[in-house]
DNA sequence: CATTATAACTTGTATATACAAGATAGTAAA
DNA sequence: TTTACTATCTTGTATATACAAGTTATAATG
């Protein structure tokens, strides 16, 4: 029961996603919200423009809040999203395989990589995605260990972000996310039911913690047709 | 001369990009910029949570806010940038080439992407990107005549942007952006230096003007070799 | 010496006020 | 009727104040 802007651009993103805003309809006026909420405007105004900023509506100075079409149910939708929430969203047919669990020293490119001393310990995880009995994706995880100290094959399996952001206590802020298309390697063939298909999707991502600070690289290697990303962006002005 | 929080998010992007705050280090507090832009801690904060959005810096409640390494020299660079304005920034071996500019009536699929009516006018545009001398993007757009009247070769072989921008004065404002992998048509293996790769990156997108009306729909097909996204991803609370 | 408390910094949230600027509808004047 | 103005909506920008909450260094205490 706190930060009351956070509370009011839930309520009001879940009502947009629930549909108790139509889409192409305009939301109450900052003042209508400003007596609904029992809040001051720049309160209001906070709302909005997170909600701005994620897609949900559009503010047209003079004229009011446009309400958009704020559908969530493509796939990796953007922003920081793990495998395991995307799954639950899809709904319960996707399985994950630990192929790899292991603790390593990092080689050159993964120093660079992670920004870690040669002589410092990396969690490598290697995780198989299946989807409907299919192996679509292959990901290679590297955590630092300084960071998350126990993994089990157990939390491997689940939600590594969960297990960081519940368990430990860390609060996973902001990812730079690479999308290229490559030639399969030999891991990939034989990880991933590629169906000759002779080029996979990978998504390079540096996920960063609250203060700035990296913890993991991540590689996710996807077979090309079952790939898609949707993103939401607004052109930065000037 | 205005928009005070605009110059000063300006100012310290290009102070972060030019190298004058160094990646690792920390912003001056809000208080000293206070001082030091003469404005007031709430302007500041705009500024500063816009710097924060779009990857310069991160903010740490009770340390300050540390500067990122905000590259800007990645290919296509998220958000909504044209291929004329990422030319710009890659050096000046780009080359438009235009094979189509027609005025047409949308078919059913074209009519679902444009939300255009069946006897409503629409600007098809076809445009080869070619760079050092291959050409690698395949670009098809379609414009509603409504928000474009005039669209000559001359206009296309440039920026559509910019002349929509500065010419019509209208402003972009957002899009959808939709990036799949797909195997290619004849359109692609005539007009793109394919040398033997099965795939084309399809990144689609839907562009919206400032009152979030939709005026375009893109087809960027891109030779998968030569294609690279970069994005920077917060994690929504909640 | 080690621990604890305190003070002084930092950013985060909430509120109030004032005016600017775009959009719109109604009214008055030509 | 048409035009122009005005009042009144809307959102945008800028400022000031107060307190909460996280961090860090210092001083006091055991």
């Amino acid at each position: 029961m706190q930060n009351k802007y956070l509370q009011i651009y839930k309520e009001i993103a879940d009502q947009i996603q629930g549909g108790g805003f139509e889409p192409g309809s305009k939301l109450p006026s900052e003042h209508d919200l400003v007596e609904r909420f029992q809040t001051s405007r720049e309160t209001i105004r906070k709302a909005l423009s997170q909600l701005a900023q994620n897609g949900f509506i559009q503010k047209v100075q003079g004229k009011g809040s446009i309400v958009l079409d704020a559908r969530k149910f493509d796939f990796p939708v953007s922003g920081l999203v793990s495998f395991t929430e995307l799954a639950d969203m899809l709904g319960g047919n996707a399985v994950t395989e630990v192929e790899k669990l292991a603790l390593i020293h990092p080689d050159s490119s993964l120093q660079g990589a992670l920004q870690a001393a040669p002589d410092s310990f990396i969690w490598e995880v290697h995780r198989i995605r299946e989807i409907d009995g299919e192996r679509i994706i292959f990901d290679k995880d590297f955590f630092k260990k300084m960071y998350v100290d126990n993994l089990t094959e157990e939390i491997c399996r689940g939600s590594i972000y969960d297990y960081i952001e519940n368990e430990l206590g860390m609060a996973i802020s902001f990812a730079r996310k690479e999308i290229t298309v490559e030639a399969p390697t030999e891991e990939d063939r034989n990880y991933l039911d590629l169906e000759g298909y002779e080029t996979v999707v990978v998504v390079k991502n540096f996920v960063y913690f609250d203060d700035a600070s990296l913890f993991q690289y991540t590689e996710s290697r996807h077979r090309p047709d079952k790939f898609k990303f949707v993103d939401f962006a607004r052109r930065t002005k000037a």
